[in-house]
DNA sequence: GCACGTCACTGAACCGGTAAAGTCTCTATT
DNA sequence: AATAGAGACTTTACCGGTTCAGTGACGTGC
C-alpha cells in the first residue's frame, strides 16, 4: 500500500525524452504550426511513452482556456437530495461538457453573498472559465457581478430576472395559465396551487401567473396559493391543509411546482379518504419518471429537464466563445394528462 | 453590457498597495509568522479594498494544498438523474465540503479506463488533491492506479472490492439477510429480488447474500434474481414478468435494489390487479422520502445516505492529511417496515 | 553569389502564487 | 563595545505550462 508513487512527469520531461525545448512540446500539443511532422510524432511517442498529458492548472495559470465551468447552487444540502430536477438537470450539463472534456465544479453555498464570493473568486482564481446561474431572486446580485468582472455566464431564468444575462428558459407563465385552462375545462371552479419556495423569481412569475390566470376565467373561480420549500413533507402539510375544509369549500384541483410534492399530495389525498381524481385533480410539474409510476399516474406540466441542463451547456459554451447575449427559450413545459386529474 | 471588466488584480497590486513585498502579503494570507501585527492589517485591508482573494490555480501550482476533490460517475447521464441516491449522496459529500470551502469536481465518465485516465489527468495536473471513487466492479483497476499515483482516494464499496484502499461501506449482506429473514418471518416463502446492474461489485455482493439467505431458510423457500440498469422503467419490466406467473407460482414478495424499482414495481402491481400488501409485499432500498410518499407507503431497508456521503468526505480529508488506509463501516441499512409488506 | 524569406526550433519572460534563503535592524548578553 | 540572536521583511528561485522574440539553416530569385 506505500509503494512509492510515481514522481509527477512534467512537460520539461517529456522535451528531454524527444530531445526538444519546452516550447516545442507545448507547440506539438496545441496542434500550433511550426513543427515538422517527425519532431512533432517523436514528441507525442514520448508523451505516450511517459504517460504525460498536460497539466491543465498550469495551463490554466498561463492563460489558456479553462475547462471547466462552475455551478453555485444555494438551497440547503438536504433539500437538493430530494429534488429530482437538479440532478437531471447537472446529468443533462454533464451530457455536453463530457463531449468536450469539461467538467463541473459544484458547490452548495448557504446565501446569495457567499454565492457572489464564490463567482468571484473562482473567476479570479481562474478556477472557472464560466458558470451557470440559477435560481433567480428579486434584485439579484449577481448580473452586476458577472458583468463587472467580465465572467462569461449563461442565466437559468426568465430575462426578467436575468437583467440582459444571456438566459436559457422555460416560459412558466403561459404553461401556469394552461395549466388553469386545463383544470378549468374539466369543470374545476376552486383551484389551488402548492408553489415552491417564495423567494425565488421563478416562483412569483408562475404565482403572478396563476393568479391571472384564474381571474381570467367564465364563471369565475376561486384560488389558493401556498408557498413552500419544495419538499415532499411541505407539499404534504400543504395538501392536507387545502383538503381540510368540507367538500363544498376545498379546493377540486391542485397544482404542484415539482412532482415530488405532487407525489406528496396523492399519499395525503389517500391518507384523508379521498380518491385521485374523482375528489381531487393532482397535477404535478417538471415530470420526472416518478409521474408515471405512481398509482394513479400524475398528470403533469412535462419538460425535457435534461434538454434543458444541455441547452445550458451549450448556450454557455457559446458565452464562453465571446457570443453576445442572447434569450434562449427552451420549449414551454406542456401538459400530460394521466390519471390525476378528472372533472371534479 | 459591455463594461469593460475590471482587470484581475493580483497579490502583486495588494502588496503595492501595502507598501510590502509579495512574499510579505502570502505569509499574512497563509497565517505564518513573521509579520507585525500592523503589516498584517495593512495588508488585509489593502486586500479588502482591492478586493483581492488568492489564486487557488497559482496556489495549486506553487505546490500548496489543493481545495477541490474529484468525483467520476461511470453511469449513463440519464440514469444519473433518475436514481434519487446519487444526488442524496453528492448533497452529504457537499455538506461536509463546504465546511472547508472546498469544491466537488464532478465529471460523468463512459467507461472506466475514461476514468482512469481522468484520475491521473486531475492528479497530475494538481486540480485535485483527493478523490472519491464510486460504483466498483470486479478486477477494478482504480485501487492500482490510486496507489501508483499516490492519489488519496477514498473507496465507496465493501472492503473486499476495493483492495486494501481506505474504505466507506455498508454491510449489504447483512442487510439483504436481514430482509430475507424479515419477508420470511411474515410466511413468505416465494421471495424475489430485483438487483441493479450486474456489473456493479456491491450488486454481486447482494446477489450472493440474497442466494445464501434464501437456502438458509427452513422451510424451503423459492427464490427469483433479476439484474437491471436501476430505472424505474427496468423495475417495472422486472416486476411484470415476476407477477406474471400464475397465483401459486409467482412470488409473494420482491425486494428491490433501490427506490425508484419499488415506486415502479407498486404501480406494476396496482396495473396488473393486484393489492399491495395483500397480494405481493414490495420492500425498497435506501429509502428516499419517495418512499413515504406512496401509497401504501413503502416499507425499506433503509439508511442515510446524506450522512452516507458526508462520511465519505470526512474520511477523504482524513486520507488526504496523511491517514493510513482504514475501513470505516457506517450503520447496516436497517428494516423499517411501512405499508407495503405484510404477511402473504 | 548574395540578400531575403521561410521553416523549424530555442530561450527567456511570464502567469500568480509559495517557500526557503538572505538582509537589515534592534535588543540582549558577555 | 563587540557579538549573537531574534524579529520583520525582502529576494529569489521555483511550480508547469504558454507565448513570443530571436536564431540558424536552407531554399529561392535575380
Amino acid at each position: 500500500m506505500t509503494a512509492t508513487p510515481t514522481p509527477r512527469v512534467t512537460i520539461k520531461d517529456v522535451a528531454a525524452r524527444a530531445g526538444v525545448s519546452k516550447g516545442a512540446v507545448s507547440l506539438a500539443f496545441n496542434r500550433k504550426p511550426g513543427l515538422s511532422e517527425a519532431t512533432r510524432d517523436r514528441i507525442f511517442r514520448a508523451a505516450r511513452e511517459l504517460g504525460w498529458a498536460p497539466s491543465s492548472t498550469a495551463r490554466t495559470l498561463a492563460g489558456s482556456r479553462v475547462d471547466v465551468v462552475g455551478l453555485a447552487v444555494c438551497r440547503p444540502a438536504r433539500l437538493l437530495g430530494l429534488e429530482p430536477f437538479y440532478m437531471e438537470f447537472i446529468s443533462g450539463v454533464e451530457s455536453v461538457l463530457v463531449e468536450r472534456s469539461c467538467a463541473l465544479l459544484l458547490r452548495l453555498v448557504r446565501n446569495p453573498d457567499e454565492e457572489v464570493g464564490l463567482l468571484e473568486s473562482w473567476w479570479r482564481g481562474r478556477q472557472i472559465g464560466g458558470s451557470i446561474l440559477v435560481d433567480f431572486r428579486a434584485d439579484d446580485p449577481r448580473p452586476a457581478v458577472a458583468e463587472r468582472l467580465g465572467l462569461p455566464v449563461v442565466a437559468v431564468g426568465h430575462p426578467s430576472l436575468t437583467d440582459g444575462l444571456t438566459s436559457v428558459w422555460t416560459d412558466d407563465a403561459t404553461a401556469v395559465a394552461e395549466a388553469v385552462r386545463y383544470l378549468a375545462a374539466l369543470g374545476h371552479r376552486r383551484i389551488a396551487r402548492v408553489g415552491g419556495a417564495a423567494e425565488l423569481g421563478h416562483t412569483s412569475i408562475r404565482t403572478t401567473a396563476f393568479d391571472e390566470a384564474v381571474r381570467a376565467l367564465r364563471p369565475a373561480a376561486r384560488a389558493w396559493q401556498v408557498a413552500t420549500d419544495f419538499s415532499g413533507d411541505a407539499g404534504a402539510r400543504a395538501t392536507r391543509s387545502l383538503l381540510a375544509a368540507g367538500p363544498g369549500e376545498r379546493p377540486t384541483a391542485i397544482v404542484y411546482d415539482n412532482d415530488i410534492m405532487a407525489v406528496a399530495g396523492l399519499s395525503v389525498a389517500a391518507e384523508m379518504g379521498l380518491r385521485v381524481p374523482e375528489d381531487v385533480s393532482l397535477l404535478a410539474w417538471d415530470d420526472s419518471q416518478l409521474c408515471r409510476l405512481t398509482h394513479p399516474t400524475l398528470s403533469a406540466m412535462s419538460h425535457d429537464v435534461h434538454g434543458f441542463g444541455a441547452e445550458v451547456a451549450r448556450t454557455l459554451f457559446g458565452v464562453i466563445t465571446g457570443e453576445g447575449p442572447g434569450s434562449h427559450p427552451v420549449p414551454t413545459p406542456v401538459l400530460t394528462p394521466r390519471g390525476s386529474t378528472a372533472p371534479p
